[in-house]
DNA sequence: GTCCGTATACATGTATACAAAATCAGAGGC
DNA sequence: GCCTCTGATTTTGTATACATGTATACGGAC
C-alpha cells in the first residue's frame, strides 16, 4: 500500500461518486482502512490536493473537492481556453495510427461509460484526442482541470446518465479529426464543453 | 517553523536564484537548516511540487525544476493563452481604484526589480493586472506557471540584467489598461511573453 | 581496461508516540 | 429559545526511531 496507490485508490472513489464533494476525508480513518500508519496518508492526501480534487488546508481534515458555479464557469472555461487549443494542433499532426488510437480509445471509452466509470472513459479519450500535439505538460493540466470538473458531474446521477449524448458528441469530434478539419473539431469541442458546463451548473442549483 | 513558512523560504531562495535549477533538495539537510524534522519538510516539499517549481519522484530526493527549451515552450504559451485571457477579461472591468492600484504595482515592482528581486515584483504587478477579471483560479494557475518560468530565468545572470527592458514592457501595458484598450493589452502582453521565451531559451543554449 | 556484482553508506519511507490545534457537547447566562 | 464560554474528545502536526530503497565505491572476472 504505497502513497501512489492510496491515491489512485481515492481517486477512483471520488470519480466514481462514492465520494461525493464534500465528504471529509480523515487521515485516521483512511490509515485504518488502507492498513497503514498516517504518514503514507498524509503523502496520498497531498498528491490529491496538488491534482486539485480535493481541499486541504492545515490543521483541517482535508475534503473532496467542491465547487461553487462560478468555480465551474472558470474551470471549464480554463478547459475550453488548453483544450480547444491542444486540438487544434494535435489535428494537423494526427498520423494514421493516430487515427485509429482516436477510434480505439472513443470505442474503450463507450464501454467504460457504460460500466458506471464515465469519467474515467472521458479521462482516456481526451488524453487520446490531445495527444498527438505533444504538449505533455499543457495536457497535464488538462486532464488536472478535467478530474476536477468530473468530481463535481459524478455526483449527480442525472448526468452521468447524460453518458449517452457526450458520447455522441465526442463521435462528432473524432469524425471532424478524421476530416482533418481543426476549425470544426475546435467548435465541436467548445460546443461539448459548453453543454457539460450548462448541465452541470443547472444540476447544482437545486 | 510551519511547512508554509519554509516552503516560502524555501521558494524565495529559488526565485533569487540562490538555489539554481537542478540543486538537489535533502530532506535531511533541509530539515537540519531549518531546525525540525524531515516531516514539516515533506510537507513543504509537497507544497513546492504542487506549485511545480521543484521535481520530487519516490525514493529520489527532490530538485529544483530544471526545464528543457521544449518545456519552457510550453510554458510560455500556456501562460499567453491564461494571461492574454485574463487581461482581456480584466481591463473592461477595471475601476478607478484598480488603476490606482495599478500603478502602485508597477511602482512597487520596479523597487523590487531593482533590488534583486525580479521574480517577486514581476509577480506582484501581474498579480494586480489580472485582479480585475476577478478568476481567482485562473489567475492562481497563471501564478504557478509564471513562477516556474521565474526560476529558470532566475538562474541566468544575463536575464535579470534585462530588468529594464522588461519594466518598460510593464509600462506599456498599463498604459494600454489605462486607455482602456483590451487588443491593445493583449497584443503587447503577448508580445512581452514572447520576448521573455525568446531570451530565455536563447540563454539556455549555452 | 572494461564490465559486472556486491557491500557499504546515505537518503528516503514508514510506524509509533506525543503535542497542539480544532471541533463538538453541554452548562451557564442573556 | 439562542448565544457563549468552557472542558472533553477528536483530529491533525511533529519528533524520534527504525525499515526500506537507492546510489556509490570497491573488488573481481572477463
Amino acid at each position: 500500500m504505497t502513497p501512489q496507490t492510496i491515491a489512485d485508490t481515492l481517486q477512483a472513489d471520488i470519480l466514481s461518486g462514492a465520494l461525493p464533494p464534500g465528504t471529509p476525508l480523515g487521515q485516521t480513518d483512511l490509515a485504518a482502512r488502507f492498513g497503514v500508519s498516517r504518514i503514507p496518508v498524509r503523502d496520498a492526501l497531498a498528491q490529491l490536493a496538488a491534482g486539485g480534487i480535493i481541499t486541504a488546508s492545515p490543521n483541517r481534515t482535508a475534503t473532496v473537492l467542491k465547487l461553487d458555479t462560478a468555480e465551474v464557469e472558470e474551470m471549464f472555461h480554463m478547459r475550453m481556453l488548453l483544450e480547444c487549443d491542444l486540438i487544434g494542433r494535435a489535428v494537423p499532426n494526427m498520423t494514421p495510427s493516430d487515427h485509429s488510437a482516436l477510434d480505439l480509445a472513443l470505442e474503450r471509452s463507450s464501454l467504460e461509460a457504460r460500466q458506471d466509470n464515465w469519467a474515467s472513459g472521458d479521462q482516456m479519450f481526451h488524453a487520446a484526442l490531445y495527444a498527438p500535439a505533444k504538449r505533455p505538460l499543457q495536457s497535464a493540466m488538462a486532464d488536472d482541470l478535467r478530474r476536477a470538473c468530473s468530481v463535481q458531474v459524478a455526483s449527480y446521477d442525472q448526468l452521468v446518465e447524460k453518458a449517452e449524448r457526450w458520447l455522441t458528441e465526442h463521435e462528432g469530434i473524432v469524425a471532424a479529426c478524421h476530416a482533418g478539419d481543426p476549425k470544426e473539431a475546435q467548435r465541436l469541442l467548445r460546443r461539448h464543453l459548453r453543454a457539460a458546463r450548462n448541465h452541470l451548473q443547472k444540476a447544482m442549483k437545486d
